[in-house]
DNA sequence: GTGCCCTACTGTACCGATATAGAGAAGCGC
DNA sequence: GCGCTTCTCTATATCGGTACAGTAGGGCAC
């Protein structure tokens, strides 16, 4: 069985060195038109179908790809059309520049630690546990990373919402249309779910965190201590259920500010089983402004986001601190925030009398 | 400047073999425990993190990484629900192999190959031309390939769903309730474009065929002729406009086929849009059953395919294949068609007299 | 005490490329 | 004819690991 086919392979068969097989590959320039051409073909002959891209990768000291580190259940950061919109945008600025995407999970137990044993030029860590083992090698591996929706840290890029701002915003909405009573609903996989008390809310991630402090802001500075529910968010139908938590109740708010539009929209279902009229009876806010809250009915009252955006910004950023580190440059951190603004539709309007 | 800290390193200073230092990490039975716990403990204090990716890649000859290969606009890729969850569906069946996902796009023009370029052990040919560049180069790779919704081959192993046994199904069901004047609504992003003969239609992808020739295999042996639109997919508010092409008119159908869910969604708002009732004046039959469907209004009468068994069937395929490579085992090419069935919901009914 | 196995570790030979410096020939100005 | 640049191509030294075949020493059976 004969040995497979490598550079040398060819370097033998046309009589030059190996070095000049390389370069009849990778750098077309360096050598002459004719000799290429004549290497080209002994190699297409012996069925070599180009440089490996293992080997390539340890010799150059990069591999053509860029990880994204996803904790929060893969089923989420497939279903969600947030998270789908960000990846598209995200592959869509890569491609040009020919790196590919890796999806790296970062499941906390056991010692499956994809971001520990796939090589990656670089790596975007995205709605993910910071404390993570994965997070942890790719830090010390001294990776160039960007943390995207992370709590910011002085020493990494990051690109975050203005989700603080825009929840305050949305919080300011009601109250300027005369709601008091107000509910929010929080999504998150750990306990405590149910009816909560604000402080007890156990935090599932920055943005969870911000769009609470900026309602609580609002609502605080009013003297409104608002009615809390949580529940666990994969599930399109968990939402519709955690809502009759705020809606079943004879002091039920007249108004609910929700995690995210899909939330949202558990409450408008759920309150489409109760007979309770949005926004006459009750009313709605999202957050995120997914391409469903235009579409809903009513019309989602939201938080706009630019997913495009935050996701151009990401991909910007991955690569130019690639870039930086190819360079031997030092790499400044920088820190974006893209804003978020409250997008006023069908689903709000001043409380029943 | 000190030189990176290698396995080397870390022997030189506990004063043992390059070998045994790898054991330590690799192969904890190899060696003491005492030994390894004062190795890993000079590694720490070196500032190594684990052995080089790249370099174990190349030594051992597998990457702890596959790819899939995606022609069609990534914008679509990404914004599509059925494509979204056959991902996740995938990523969540990969996890527990500690796999990673590498997106590869194949851009057949110009030379950004990352199918090329990019190390993988193996990869799933998802949607995308067969005759792209990308699918070239791993072909003559030899890489472990599946392709899923692909003109089956014979040399490679397929999965692919019933779409034809479904899309006659769809068709029967329309024959059953007494239609004859039936549109179809096809989707792709090449022209032509709008009202079409059916034998015109340039077809993109697989299954596309296979949903067409399905529809005309029914309405054929009836001696129906349909009328035939087609539209360019990505965007929402296609379907919507394309749908006028079938609805705007004297003769229009009693009954539409469409090509997807998100084809029909657009009938169904073409429909709201001018005043027809579905399904009193129009009966409309979806593909695919995502998640959307069921929740249209009315409740679409699709045909569904199971997603989710789809992602798992190429997952398990393609890391069975892979560790038939490994094994050095010839793999045995297999071919799996899962099925789709028709759901019957709300959108047809008799045709009006 | 001899033979044998087992454990723990070592030495050498790759894995398949690229970087970098430099050698030899050709072209050019003066 | 001399020196200089340009164009091609070569030689050597990595890149950072893992595989595999040993070797040395200790324990055990008989």
């Amino acid at each position: 069985m004969g040995r497979r086919v490598t550079l040398q392979t060819i370097a033998d068969r046309v009589g030059v060195s190996r070095m000049t097989v390389s370069n009849a590959f990778s750098k077309p320039d360096q050598l002459s038109t004719g000799l290429r051409r004549e290497i080209l073909a002994a190699a297409h002959d012996l069925g070599y179908v180009g440089p490996d891209p293992a080997a390539r990768a340890l010799a150059r000291g990069t591999t053509g790809a860029v990880g994204i580190v996803l904790t929060s259940s893969l089923r989420f950061a497939f279903t969600d059309l947030v998270a789908t919109s960000f990846f598209g945008a995200i592959a869509e600025r890569l491609a040009p520049t020919g790196l590919a995407l890796t999806l790296l999970t970062s499941a906390d137990s056991g010692d499956i630690i994809p971001a520990r044993d796939v090589a990656i030029d670089g790596a975007l860590i995205y709605s993910c546990d910071p404390t993570s083992a994965a997070v942890d090698y790719l830090t010390r591996r001294r990776l160039p990373l960007v943390y995207v929706d992370q709590e910011p840290l002085e020493t990494v890029t990051t690109i975050n919402v203005a989700d603080r701002h825009g929840a305050r915003a949305a919080a300011r909405h009601l109250l300027d249309l005369g709601h008091r009573r107000i509910g929010l609903l929080m999504s998150g996989m750990h306990p405590p779910h149910g009816l909560i008390d604000p402080a007890d809310v156990t935090i599932d991630g920055y943005a969870a965190k911000q769009r609470l402090l900026g309602w609580c802001d609002v609502l605080g500075e009013a003297g409104i201590t608002p009615l809390v529910a949580r529940q666990p968010g994969a599930n399109p139908e968990e939402p519709r259920a955690a809502a009759r938590l705020l809606l079943d109740r004879p002091d039920r708010p007249t108004a609910v500010l929700c995690f995210s539009d899909a939330t949202a929209h558990g409450v408008l279902r759920a309150a489409v089983d109760l007979g309770i009229d949005v926004p006459r009876d009750l009313s709605v806010v999202g957050f995120d402004d997914n391409p469903l809250a235009a579409q809903l009915r009513p019309a989602l009252t939201t938080v706009h986001q630019d997913v495009e955006a935050k996701g151009k910004a990401a991909a910007t950023a991955l690569t130019r601190a690639i870039a930086d580190a190819r360079a031997g440059v030092a790499h400044v951190p920088q820190h974006h925030v893209l804003p978020a603004e409250l997008v006023v539709r069908d689903s709000t309007a001043p409380p029943p009398r």
